[in-house]
DNA sequence: GCTCATGCCTTGGTTTTTCTAATGCGTATT
DNA sequence: AATACGCATTAGAAAAACCAAGGCATGAGC
């Protein structure tokens, strides 16, 4: 028995995830990719197969007959090597648990990671993930850190960096801060209000330059820390600007409510950072990949 | 359910082909491509996993039996991958038969292609092959001709070649011509029979002199046709210079026997020929395909 | 009804991966 | 000992994949 007419195998891959989210974004967002290689390799595929996979409406796109059909035995097929992989790896190492040691800011801890850790315990059994909690940029040659997460415009020397989550910035409140008055939406209603900024980003500056509003900070709220931050917008201290990641807990459970987006669009964002050499050690880059997997579920969750 | 971490999907084709054949070499010319290029996938994929796959013998390469394990569920993904693939193919198509239209010349016809016609139409079910058979080159522009077996270099403008086989030269003569005698091995031996020559390739006399023998070819009979040669050699006219691939059949039945090896190491040999336009048509590179895939078991065989 | 937002497609150019060609190494064979 | 065979390794070439930017069509919101 030989295959002589396989179709692009890896084509299938992004196939499967298009199909599986019903979306050629949503599967480009959980492979890392854009979703114009999700789009070329899903019409490679096509045109080998000789039939449409999609049919492509205007909000989503539908499998087609054929293509559900298609979808089904590929996605067994995937799950088949997927399972035999993993099973060939762990009678290897045989069940030898590496433990990778990550280096995050307390607020991003805090606000972000500490709610998914046992997530990651569950579905990454053969890592042990330990945790370097610092407000500083840890020195892979000194200190013993596999990885870290940062904040910045991931252009580190000498470092690997993956693209975690880029800054959504949010105008956010206490809901008891405004209470049954009407809540506050643009710039010179919320100049009312005690604000809180952020000495070092100055988000209202920049915000009220880039919309063309005066406002006036000399009595704000300083803080420079992110967490910080946040939390005094949960204690009704002022009205604050947030980056999007840290307050969406607190917005879900209703602590917080947005009162408007900014997007200063600068190449900031946290990042998943760790020295080049690392690149070929499969934890490190496994945990990477979670990591960033679980940013594109939550965006997926917020829209 | 999403697959955060398949191995490398083409390695796995490699993988598979290189476990079942036992060998890297036998994969990589079933595959179409070097031996380089399956040694490194598989060491990829076996990087990927942690393990070695092949315990690397001397002679041949042996499963892990990790690999063993591995092979049986990867071999299953594929296949269903492939039945899954043709399914949707001809769901789309529903059994339209393509006619491709094979140009070939009679001796290529005769000696090689006609008793492996019938294995053909077993495999590709929906392909119907039409022969063309011709002395010369047919024009595409001209003809209502798909693709063509040539005989050449490789080089015809404008023209896609894929290699069927490169040319390998044999002495060959009917065991009658001999008789009781021991068989010739030797030019100078060889050269007390009657010599059959091809008047454009002079085979014979570029093997004189490549050997740094004198050969007095004044009364050898001559033939231009390939074909004509073999079938001259058969009936004991002589001691012909044959393509081995048009011998190897005579050569199997005993009709005829080898006296030695030559190698012109000309870029000469049998191609598939068709014109570049023809590259996207997946009825002309499936005909190529298995074209090649039979030329590859030969060369299996004959070793 | 018009504007805006969203999601997919297309194109050109760049980056990354894959493949080849050449060579080396170790073992079995003659 | 010499040769042949099969796999490994390397640098560089070839090919494939990918991204960024812009376009188009549809549907929502004002």
């Amino acid at each position: 028995m030989s295959f002589a007419d396989l179709p692009p195998l890896n084509a299938l891959r992004y196939f499967e995830a298009a199909a599986r989210r019903r979306s050629f974004t949503l599967a480009a967002d959980e492979l890392h990719i854009t979703q114009s290689a999700v789009s070329q390799q899903i019409r490679n595929l096509e045109s080998f197969i000789g039939t449409a996979l999609f049919k492509r409406g205007t909000a989503t796109v539908v499998l087609t007959d054929i293509g559900k059909t298609y979808f089904e035995a590929i996605s067994k097929a995937l799950e088949r090597i997927d399972t035999a992989t993993s099973k060939a790896r762990t009678t290897q190492r045989s069940k030898r648990i590496e433990q990778i040691c990550l280096s995050v800011s307390p607020s991003f801890t805090h606000l972000w990671l500490v709610k998914r850790l046992s997530k990651f315990h569950q579905e990454v059994k053969d890592i042990q993930l330990a945790l370097n909690v610092t407000r500083h940029y840890v020195d892979f040659e000194v200190e013993n850190v596999d990885m870290a997460i940062r904040h910045g415009d991931g252009e580190w020397p000498g470092l690997h960096a993956d693209l975690l989550m880029k800054d959504h910035m949010i105008a956010v409140c206490s809901p008891r801060l405004f209470q049954a008055r009407a809540m506050p939406k643009s710039l010179p209603e919320i100049a009312s209000y005690p604000i809180i900024e952020d000495p070092v980003y100055r988000y209202w500056a920049r915000y009220a330059r880039q919309t063309g509003h005066q406002l006036d900070l000399t009595d704000a709220i300083q803080y420079d820390d992110s967490g910080v931050i946040v939390e005094a917008a949960i204690n009704a201290q002022g009205i604050a600007m947030a980056r999007a990641s840290l307050a969406s807990a607190a917005l879900a459970r209703g602590q917080l409510v947005k009162l408007l987006d900014a997007d200063f669009s600068d190449a900031l964002g946290y990042y998943i950072v760790f020295p080049s050499a690392h690149k070929v050690r499969r934890s490190v880059t496994r945990v990477s990949k979670w990591l960033r997997l679980e940013a594109s579920r939550e965006r997926t969750e917020l829209r």
